[in-house]
DNA sequence: GCCTGCATGTAAACGGTTACATGATTCG
DNA sequence: CGAATCATGTAACCGTTTACATGCAGGC
């Protein structure tokens, strides 16, 4: 059961919001979806290519301003293509977290642990202010737009997240204080050499 | 600037808790850094061979049961590398969030949106009751252990995450629902055809 | 005799990023 | 004229997963 490719989902899904070049779905892409996902130019060009193939998508003319563009717009099969790949279920891929890494193995180093912790924190912290001003750009410039209620969804996600992690960072830092500090014995098996 | 490998240092890490096997090593991330870490054999195996060939681990000798289990232990540059890895700060990965990307479109099927949600916060729900389970054992069996700080700390990330999302989950549904389903004019250009 | 668990390993495919090449237009 | 911006495209590389091949030992 191979993996199968999102980017194209990702490309026809902005396209479903009006004609685009693929220079104009990257920019949009980073300047809507930038904390959730994320398109190369490696990716995005041949799988235009590929949508145009198979006829999910089509161009739709150029554009002039700087050098020609490639306009591409969604065909009937593409937005159905769309709204078939919304429907399915979601397979939840287990993430990486090298923070969460370093950590398990912190015992090594706590010194390292709290400065992961401060800057996590640091990070964190501020993803969440630029959250909170997205929301209020979004508010002003998008009131009554039909896709707002979903837009705002995502945002909340990563507000929900930034603060349950700003907790999270300043539980830790209390509770690994508080741990007693020094080497204590195993209470199973005695591995350490 | 390319991204360099992290599966070295997760097998440095778990060597650090004792003389595994690859087999061992591949078991013990499951049993342990399962849900912000794994590994494939495709990945284990290769890289025992790179951190021998390195001088980074070592081949203690073999264990029976089965078929012959080669055992490798850290050398005492192996430990230095992992806690020099332990120090160096976490360049933040942009995660790619497939139920994300389907709500931010989620505007061309409500429906679907509604379903994602309700299976995302069942999944979710399901986690966190896995993790009370994990504490619990964790508190049972190791404690006094000198690492059960840390790794108490990388269960409450999860813990406070899933419960933020379920919190999400259950904000989003109400503001859906609270949302005039039908569609609306664009505040912004008409960009819908 | 067969299944299960323990165990090692490799080849191929795949998704994705990075770096590079190229070029037109506009503005200071 | 040069820089910035808009724009298209590809080749190489990389980490990772999947599937496959192989094999020993113990218990039913």
């Amino acid at each position: 059961m191979a993996k199968r490719p999102r980017t194209p989902y990702a490309v026809l899904g902005v396209l479903s919001m009006g004609p685009q070049s693929g220079y104009g779905i990257k920019r949009t892409i980073e300047q809507s979806t930038a904390h959730f996902w994320s398109e190369s130019y490696g990716q995005i060009y041949p799988v235009l290519h590929q949508l145009e193939a198979e006829g999910l998508a089509r161009q739709k003319g150029a554009k002039r301003g700087g050098r020609a563009a490639k306009i591409y717009e969604l065909t009937r099969a593409g937005r159905d293509a769309l709204k078939a790949w919304l429907r399915r279920p979601v397979t939840p891929q287990p993430p990486r977290l090298e923070l969460l890494l370093k950590i398990f193995f912190g015992r090594h180093d706590p010194a390292a642990v709290r400065a992961h912790l401060d800057r996590h924190r640091a990070q964190q912290a501020d993803l969440n202010r630029r959250y909170r001003e997205i929301e209020r750009a979004l508010l002003q410039d998008h009131a009554g737009h039909a896709d707002l209620p979903y837009w705002l969804a995502t945002l909340r996600y990563g507000q929900r997240l930034t603060s349950a992690t700003l907790a999270w960072c300043d539980e830790t830092v209390r509770a690994l204080d508080e741990a007693p500090p020094a080497q204590q014995r195993s209470s199973t098996k005695e591995n350490e050499r």
